[in-house]
RNA sequence: UCCCCGGUGGUGUAAUCGGCAACACACCAGAUUUUGGUUCUGGCUUUCGAGGUUCGAGUCCUCGCCGGGGAACCA
């Protein structure tokens, strides 16, 4: 990978939980480098939604030092090409990643894949299933009722290995017989309810051609494919969430030659697109579009097309950053990244879509005036100029001509002056109409002093507007594209076909566009911004020497526009929204009561007599709290371990208490009795904070410290000298020092910030390592903040 | 009725594992401007709800609500 091609590898980039989560590997040795892979299927087109997950794993080994490696997944012979390896490969490289080593291809693993899929059957963990499709189907049972195990589920491994055999040797036509897992048919996640592992399937595979008829499952390769590679973080979206246990499985029950970890984000949604392969395929086929590459289209060969850039494409995948939140994403955020890269990128032209003719009368006749016109404006701060002719017949864009003009309008008008850029001041002497009532002319006046554009006098212009020469413009076909769909989240709406939804504006051509004759010549995939329209490139399909042919890319941001809309918009609409929006949202209220014990809870005690009795006790007997006794009398490992804990020491509410509140939380999924440390010393941990020998912070510490590596609360106390202190002479020394260390802090909060209290405070106790008596702090806290 | 994820401004993403809710886009206002572009300044708006623990909760506990995924011999 080039490194100096990512201007975005510094470290100011946010954080994510993935890139997080390699820190702390490398940081605990788990790996010297780290591996990441791109896995597509060679049956599709890519597009924007796989730019992510490919700037996430080429961008994350990059930074890391690490390798990436391209995987072509072909496991499925029945729909996947060569042609599709190749266009994969392009887009890759086109948005500026080169992969570590040599394409790789899982058909190249099928081998290892077979044995270890032998081992499996050796094992007992794998077995032949000669049931039909229908009888599979119906034996996993659904998502609310276990499954049913099948007559061959029991079949003695020397058969299994006997029959698997056959199977590779291709003696049974497809669909006879499959190889499945042994895991369990009641499991709640219905991938482990013996998942399929390899099926058969008599078709010619565009690499290992006839080689083999059967061919392993998603779930039973991929995680091999990576095993194999040596993989260290499998990047996935969402979707695959519910494989990981399944993924996990198979490694965990051969011999890997190494343990690869998948890891979830969420792929990117984009507002008035589709992204799926069945969508896109759909609107090709029906020829909605153009083609795959139609400049409309989110792929990635579509998005070429329209003129977007790798660059931008990146900055994009940067910035909408990695979660596991389902969300959509803004296109206006795709948009902000092209114009931002295309800003510095493209050079300016001038062009006109729409002709009005605009004779300057007072024009020397036959005379043309060449003028040095900067290709880039000053803030860009870019060399560079062309020739631009000016003489008497010159063309403007009708929008830019109103005859009776709204207020603030600043662009051509009856008896109104405008700057035509880099050229002269021109002003509407005359409107000329034909018969129809259209305009088809403005006449008018020239300053013959403002050459270049400057009013000599030093007069304000406001409006600056483009403009060609009639003479020397070139004829050009401009194609004005928008978003492909008029509703921002297509095929979502009941009852209503996503074709429905489309955008009929979404490609307006424009054949009569003129552009400036600087243009001539223009190789195809230049890009140009034609100034107050929009950022083109000139396409790389149709556009020809003589008869160019321009994609808009994207819109200029048009202020005008948007102030246009808004007078518009019925009046007060904007403030009823506002005010909708203050009006809160009553929530139906179920009154949560202080005892309205969890169902689940409920259930148990109602098969479990003895945690009845004891939730009663709790609550009416000992004193804690109802949701309390709820939770530590909801199953038997816990008020097991509340019942020892509760004997001696401290106050059995507070010992509740602590349970529910800190324990449960620190223990995740660990079961209570793995834990290093006996119920008795838990109490007698709830015992000191209890008598005030340590805070309740401190005693969090104390815990926290027991959970990892057990001991008793008062040597832990002791030996690191937590115990509380209640001194008033000591906490103001502390105080002192908290504020002498932040006195911008101190002048703020002085100046009104009283939310600081809170800042302070907890420097304080950061000073004090969680030992100052937190009632007591306050006050002297309080009272040192007060003092000048 | 089950299992797994997730929920922070209009949008996307952060918040030093409990201590000043921030960054970007969008929007609004102003400045600059020979692109109604760019740039700059300022503003707007946020922790799904209810309880609880704590000196202190976006972060921990409980319950609820909402959203996504899950029963292909697809990946």
């Amino acid at each position: 990978m080039d490194p100096s091609q990512d201007k975005s590898a510094d470290a100011s980039r946010p954080s994510h939980f993935i890139r997080e989560m390699i820190e702390a590997d490398l940081a605990a040795g788990r790996h010297v480098q780290i591996v990441t892979r791109f896995p597509p299927e060679p049956n599709g087109w890519l597009h924007i939604g796989h730019a992510k997950a490919i700037c996430l794993n080429f961008g994350l080994a990059q930074e890391f030092g690490g390798s990436c490696h391209l995987r072509f997944d072909d496991t499925n012979p029945e729909k996947e090409e060569q042609s599709y390896v190749e266009a994969i490969e392009r887009d890759v490289q086109w948005l500026g990643w080169q992969w570590t080593g040599p394409v790789r291809y899982a058909s190249d693993y099928f081998e290892f894949m077979y044995e270890y899929a032998v081992g499996l059957v050796k094992a007992g963990k794998a077995y032949v299933d000669g049931s039909s499709v229908e009888e599979i189907r119906k034996g996993r049972g659904t998502v609310y009722e276990p499954g049913t195990p099948s007559a061959d589920r029991d079949r003695p491994i020397a058969e299994n290995l006997e029959l698997f055999a056959r199977m590779r040797k291709g003696e049974f036509p497809d669909g006879t017989c499959v190889l499945r897992a042994k895991i369990d048919m009641a499991h709640p996640n219905m991938l482990m309810r013996d998942p399929l592992l390899y099926r058969i399937r008599h078709a010619h595979h565009y690499r290992t051609g006839d080689d083999w008829c059967i061919y392993p499952m998603y779930d039973f390769a991929h995680c091999l494919e990576d095993a194999y590679e040596g993989i260290t973080h499998s990047l996935c979206s969402l979707e695959f969430e519910n494989n990981r246990p399944l993924y996990d499985w198979v490694l965990d029950n051969g011999a890997p030659p190494s343990r690869p970890r998948q890891t979830e984000f969420a792929r990117l949604k984009l507002g008035y697109t589709v992204m799926s392969k069945r969508n896109l395929l759909r609107l090709v086929k029906e020829g909605h579009v153009d083609g795959w590459d139609d400049p409309r289209m989110p792929t990635l060969a579509g998005m070429r097309r329209r003129g977007v850039t790798p660059e931008a494409i990146r900055a994009f995948c940067e910035l909408v950053g990695v979660a596991k939140t389902d969300s959509l994403v803004d296109v206006g955020k795709l948009e902000y990244c092209i114009r931002d890269d295309l800003n510095t990128r493209a050079e300016r032209r001038m062009g006109v879509l729409h002709p009005l003719k605009l004779t300057i009368t007072d024009w020397p006749a036959g005379k043309v005036d060449v003028l040095d016109a900067p290709s880039w404006p000053d803030d860009v701060g870019k060399p560079g100029t062309r020739k631009v002719p000016f003489d008497g017949e010159l063309l403007v864009e009708r929008d830019d001509f109103d005859e009776h003009p709204k207020k603030g309008w600043h662009r051509l008008a009856p008896g109104r002056e405008v700057r035509l850029r880099y050229g002269y001041l021109v002003t509407v002497q005359e409107v000329v109409k034909d018969a129809s009532g259209e305009v088809v002319e403005l006449r008018c006046t020239h300053d013959p002093a403002s050459r270049g554009g400057n009013a000599p006098d030093g007069r304000r212009v406001p409006g600056t507007i483009h403009w060609v020469s009639a003479a020397h413009a070139l004829s050009a076909t401009v194609r004005l594209y928008d978003r492909l769909f008029a509703v921002e989240r297509p095929g979502t709406t009941e009852g209503v076909d996503q074709l429905d939804e489309l955008n009929p504006e979404s490609l307006v051509e424009v054949s009569g566009a003129r552009l400036e004759p600087s243009l001539k010549g223009a190789q195809p995939g230049t890009r140009v911004q034609l100034e107050r329209l929009g950022f083109f490139v000139f396409d790389v399909k149709h556009s020809r020497a003589g008869a160019p042919v321009l994609n808009r890319i994207v819109t200029l941001h048009d202020g005008w526009a948007k102030k246009v809309a808004a007078m518009h918009a019925p009046a007060g609409a904007a403030q009823a929204a506002a005010k909708d929006d203050v009006v809160p949202a009553p929530m139906p209220q179920p009154a949560a009561s202080d005892k309205a014990p969890s169902h689940a809870r409920d259930e148990v005690r109602a098969s479990d007599a003895e945690l009845a009795k004891r939730f009663a006790r709790y609550r009416d007997a000992l004193g804690v709290s109802a949701a309390d006794a709820d939770v530590l009398s909801g199953e038997r490992a816990l008020s097991d371990f509340f019942e020892a804990a509760r004997d001696a020491h401290a106050e059995p509410s507070v010992v509740g208490r602590w349970i529910v509140n800190e324990l449960l939380g620190r223990v995740g999924e660990r079961a209570l009795d793995d834990l290093p440390f006996e119920p008795a010393a838990f109490a007698r941990l709830v015992a000191l904070v209890e008598r005030g020998t340590i805070t309740a912070a401190a005693g969090k510490d104390v815990l926290a410290v027991m959970v990892a590596e057990g001991g008793e609360p008062s040597q832990i106390v002791s030996s690191r000298g937590l115990q509380q202190v209640s001194d008033t002479d000591a906490l103001q020394e502390s105080v002192r020092d908290v504020l002498a260390a932040h006195p911008d802090e101190l002048a703020r909060y002085r100046g009104g910030e009283q939310k600081l209290f809170a800042f302070f405070m907890g420097q304080l106790m950061k000073a004090t390592r969680g030992k100052a008596d937190p009632k007591l702090s306050q006050v002297v806290l309080r009272e040192a903040l007060k003092e000048r």
